[in-house]
DNA sequence: TGTGTTACCGACCGTTCGTTCAGTAGACCG
DNA sequence: CGGTCTACTGAACGAACGGTCGGTAACACA
């Protein structure tokens, strides 16, 4: 098993300008590579030996800049919660009718998705082993549940089809929605609006072809 | 950590008849709980020792049924594979126009998906960090493109929209579909075919409501 | 040159991991 | 009863795990 890959350049700071002392990581690009990894071989199987040998670094080092694996997991997974409910807050999620705003934090997920790939994918994959997971798990079920409500709404709105069970139907779109991560490729690829697009599109009016 | 919970009953084999030997648990039902409980923890996540808890013996027991860890995952997800490549062998899947064979398929995978729950869900988490995972990944690919080849018919056909790539129309499709395993639950809940309905309606009609 | 600050190394610790093995236990059949 | 089949135990193994610690290296500024 060749594990080995070129490991992070620590000199890529993600803020401004140098601080005094020697060069090299600090807590947040060490997170930043951390939750690379995690995605790579998942959370658990990923070995502190991993994540040094990704920095460049011995896992010794690794423990300088946070207090261990459990915090790199708790920070990401914080990081990604912080940005999917900022998008619930924004204007076009709080006024208007609620398909409408319902789109908007459709296009808001796709672009906190895109934007912190890595900590979203690392989110959706957690299971609720330890107890940093289950509250994760319990503040994106909050997230879930505005989701919900709002396909409730539309639905009384009379925007919204009333055939399927709007519990089913917001899990069946934030499952298409959340579905990005398994192979969206940041590099190479679709813009993050090209994929927004096309996820309203076929969420709202559907896959078949419109009557002429 | 409490990770202690009613061990399964090995009385309930599987298959027919009684055989002789001391009974027990079979590689069937090793298979079974494994299943279930790489589900719950997560495949690194999950000890010989949590298995060994959750059949009700000693984790030394387990090596007389499967050769280590690696097989039950192996087992796990080419019966997952199977049974979904079965379903792209059905008469549905493979007469009539693309748009209605792709409507069997997705039908037809809910379905597996439901009946074959942890061992799908195994499937859709797999990372590909040992051979084996590879292998499987290696197979999803080309069940993948199976549906990708689809759509792209139903677009020249004229019955799918042509206004979204085929290639992520596809993908968002099947991440509505795989991401059933998230929340479904055997037991309460919707049966396999109300769910196949309100996924297909909405992924053909959309969510927005018909003009009356 | 020396002082403060930040980043890192290497050896090591206790624990848990997957796995092995020689021996034992229980059900059926004659 | 003995024979045969299958299922299981308990102790142990080497390797890998997450984490600790005392000392060191490289920068900025004085």
């Amino acid at each position: 098993m060749a594990r080995t890959s070129a490991p992070e350049n620590p000199a890529a700071r993600s803020t401004g300008r140098r601080r005094s002392g020697r060069p090299g990581h600090d807590a947040d690009s060490v997170l930043r590579v951390a939750a690379r990894v995690f995605n790579e071989r998942g959370y658990d199987g990923t070995s502190m030996e991993d994540l040094a040998r990704a920095l460049g670094v011995t896992k010794s080092a690794i423990y300088h800049h946070v207090s261990g694996k459990t915090e790199l997991l708790s920070r990401s997974l914080d990081l990604a919660l912080d940005a999917l409910f900022a998008v619930t807050r924004e204007e076009g999620a709080t006024t208007g009718h609620a398909i409408d705003r319902l789109e908007h934090v459709m296009r808001g997920s796709v672009r906190v998705l895109v934007e912190e790939l890595p900590h979203v994918t690392l989110l959706l994959r957690v299971r609720g082993n330890t107890e940093v997971e289950k509250r994760a798990l319990e503040r994106r079920r909050r997230f879930d549940h505005l989701i919900a409500d709002l396909v409730r709404e539309g639905v009384v709105d009379g925007d919204i089809r009333s055939d399927v069970d709007p519990a089913v139907a917001s899990r069946l779109l934030f499952g298409m929605v959340n579905s990005i991560v398994e192979w969206y490729k940041p590099d190479r690829g679709l813009a993050c609006e090209e994929i927004a697009d096309a996820l309203v599109r076929i969420a709202f009016e559907g896959m078949r072809a419109p009557k002429e």
